[in-house]
DNA sequence: GCAAGCCTGGTAAGCGCTTACCGAGCTGGG
DNA sequence: CCCAGCTCGGTAAGCGCTTACCAGGCTTGC
């Protein structure tokens, strides 16, 4: 191996090109005519023998291989995909909230807005849109399964106030043969007409006519997690704290809770209010705005995911709130910091990453446009009962705990 | 805006190709060809009112204007960057395991050995290789540096004990305009071959001929803590938990704390025994075979990065050891988490996003071969005191505290 | 009022690859 | 022994875009 095409036969074709910057002789990439050359062969042999098409005499193909080894020679992938219309490529949208605005104190906000600008920079979780993001978990199983396919993925992220998100994503898809959305970066319409034109897979929401849908079974998860709390520790009063108010995920989880306690008799309090933005930072403002209200808190307060569990459970002890005793928390999601906290979070599972491996083979039979794919996809959850609910450490309390629901498909 | 070449006059060119496959009336995505007849000019002029160049009419600018939004028209990626030579896409590569095995109670593998695999699967730590990364909080930094310039990232993991990743990498670099290289993921001179075809950038080690390398400053922050360890605290016996054992960073950082230890006459204890892998389940490990030795531990444990100081911490708690009464704890990189732990993570602080973000710049720098990037960036480091070191809860000991270093540069 | 330019827009080549098509050389059956 | 039929490799078209080159219509200066 080694050695580049710049010594010997490499005349011919056209020179290093535009070469010979700064910094080291950099040679062009060897091309499929720098291979044909020193093997002594047409380009269309090289291909068929790179593509296993019509397998050539072996000894065509052992001259090419030498010669493909030798230059060290990859296919460039730009002028492969045009040819054969794939790119092997996945673009995975994030939404994220991108402009780290300065440390806020405790902005006050207009009621009712969605406005969840003043949710960042809390500063005791600086940096964290930044790190252990259940998105990156998710993506870290698209990666597995597109892997296994050669495909890599190429990932972008939108701001969440970003409303003009289409043209981004747009300009991602053109570069991608597929995509996968998180949360919910498109409006409607907009989602539409993109997955008119490419395969699309959104991580929230409800499948459309053109679109498949790979989530988890937030109705079961939170029943069981509404059951344990309500029945089990006899809670009375709850608070939601919310993700986007957008999101799918998060009113699916606000809708189960709901029924369940009105079913019970229980008071439950949500509402802009309790609106926060699915970070630990954006949950401690919430906290903190409620203490400071003197509204008296709810015995428990459920939240939308585990990162928002995590600003909760800061907020409260550090205004000397005992977490469970005084006020229970819990989560979703069971990020792998959940059982780290002090105390450890209840939460509800979710396969966080075979949703990733998921959507990406689901998006990959409709890209192959194989085996009619399943466009409705929805993954088990269970109730994780570790402390951060009232329970003894690491013990469960009989009767609802291990909840796992079915993998359900819709046709 | 909406409506895709499909109604009227989209005859002429090819048809939608081979689209209606099942789900949805998917049309292909209009070409430049589409908007030229739309707007009734020919596709160089399409092109050219796209690219801005020399400036046509207004009213033929308009037209076209016009007939790109009415078609929703992005140029297709893989045809631009045959033609223009630029993908606008950077690769990235990540060594991370992959292959996470069975839980593993505490496998014994042969001393001497840089064999990490049996540092994976620790139980309380499933599924932490996918999460909380300091690369995941590095990529973002290139992700955000890279949106200003139109890139997009391109991610790819290799294992650690993948030890012919060259094709995997090249093939990686044939779908981008550059390289960027956690870690270590190529031996010398594969890198070498590769950085000639290609842009590449390396987060570890030197800079060589033909790359430039972005790091930060371990010797003065190593520095810094050991100073602070040894003067402050006046802790008299060290052992250094590392990273892969070929990782630069963690070479660099036990050669500064070995130097150190050395000139205040305290005992270092490194080596196979104490040999991580970056990862807190690794991390715990090798503390639960520490621990079952039966050797004393010393009294402080200075870790490679702060996630395996998350791991022995863990271990440390659960064998009712007191964390920093009876053996302090540090780490490296304060990743948000550090400061959620009990007690708060003492670390040297990296300028985590900074650090990608430079690597994109000098990257796209070379990809552009404007003004020679300088190849050798250092960014600063700095000394966080917080608990696990033995200090007070948030304070400070007075003396050696928050050296920052300098930027420095290495022509 | 006419020619020298300038500006504009079209035509076509080419980026590096895949593959349909074709022709040459072999094999083997009649 | 001859030709049908097959195998193998080369030639060339084309993927969707950019851009060099060119031609035609205007402007403009004398």
């Amino acid at each position: 191996m080694t050695v580049l095409a710049d010594g010997g036969q490499a005349a011919g074709r056209a020179a290093p090109g535009a070469a010979g910057g700064q910094g080291g002789d950099s040679a062009a990439p060897p091309t499929i005519y720098d291979v044909a050359r020193a093997a002594g062969v047409s380009i269309a042999s090289v291909s068929r023998v790179l593509n296993g098409r019509r397998n050539p005499r072996p000894e065509t193909r052992d001259r090419v291989q030498r010669a493909v080894a030798e230059l060290g020679f990859v296919p460039d992938s730009a002028a492969r995909a045009l040819s054969v219309r794939l790119k092997e490529v996945v673009g995975i949208v994030v939404r994220r909230p991108l402009s780290a605005g300065p440390p806020v104190p405790a902005p006050w906000v207009p009621a009712g807005a969605w406005d969840t600008a003043g949710l960042l920079g809390y500063d005791a979780f600086a940096d964290e849109t930044e790190s252990l993001q259940f998105h990156d978990m998710v993506n870290r199983g698209v990666e597995r399964a597109a892997q296994r396919r050669g495909f890599d993925l190429l990932i972008r992220s939108v701001d969440i106030t970003d409303h003009d998100a289409g043209r981004r994503v747009l300009a991602l898809a053109r570069k991608s043969d597929g995509l996968i959305l998180h949360d919910r970066v498109l409006e409607p319409d907009q989602l539409d007409q993109l997955s008119r034109q490419i395969p699309v897979i959104t991580l929230a929401g409800e499948p459309t006519p053109t679109t498949a849908n790979v989530g988890s079974d937030n109705a079961t998860g939170m029943r069981a997690l509404a059951r344990h709390l309500l029945y089990d520790h006899g809670y009375t009063t709850l608070g939601y704290l919310g993700g986007y108010g957008d999101s799918p995920d998060s009113q699916a989880r606000l809708e189960t809770l709901a029924a369940e306690a009105r079913a019970a008799g229980a008071v439950l309090f949500s509402g802009p209010q309790w609106q926060g933005n699915y970070y630990a930072a954006g949950a401690a403002v919430v906290t903190e705005r409620l203490l400071a209200s003197g509204t008296p808190l709810p015995r428990v307060i459920v939240c939308a995911n585990d990162q928002s569990a995590l600003g909760v459970m800061y907020v409260l002890r550090r205004s000397g709130v005992d977490v469970p005793e005084q006020v229970a928390v819990t989560g979703f999601d069971d990020i792998p910091m959940a059982r780290h906290l002090h105390p450890q979070l209840t939460t509800v599972r979710q396969p966080i990453g075979e949703l990733g491996e998921t959507a990406f083979e689901v998006l990959y039979s409709m890209i192959s446009r194989e085996q009619p794919a399943e466009r409705d996809i929805t993954l088990p959850t269970r109730l994780i009962c570790r402390e951060s609910c009232g329970c003894q450490s690491g013990g469960k309390l009989a009767g609802v705990t291990d909840l796992s629901s079915v993998r359900h498909l819709r046709p």
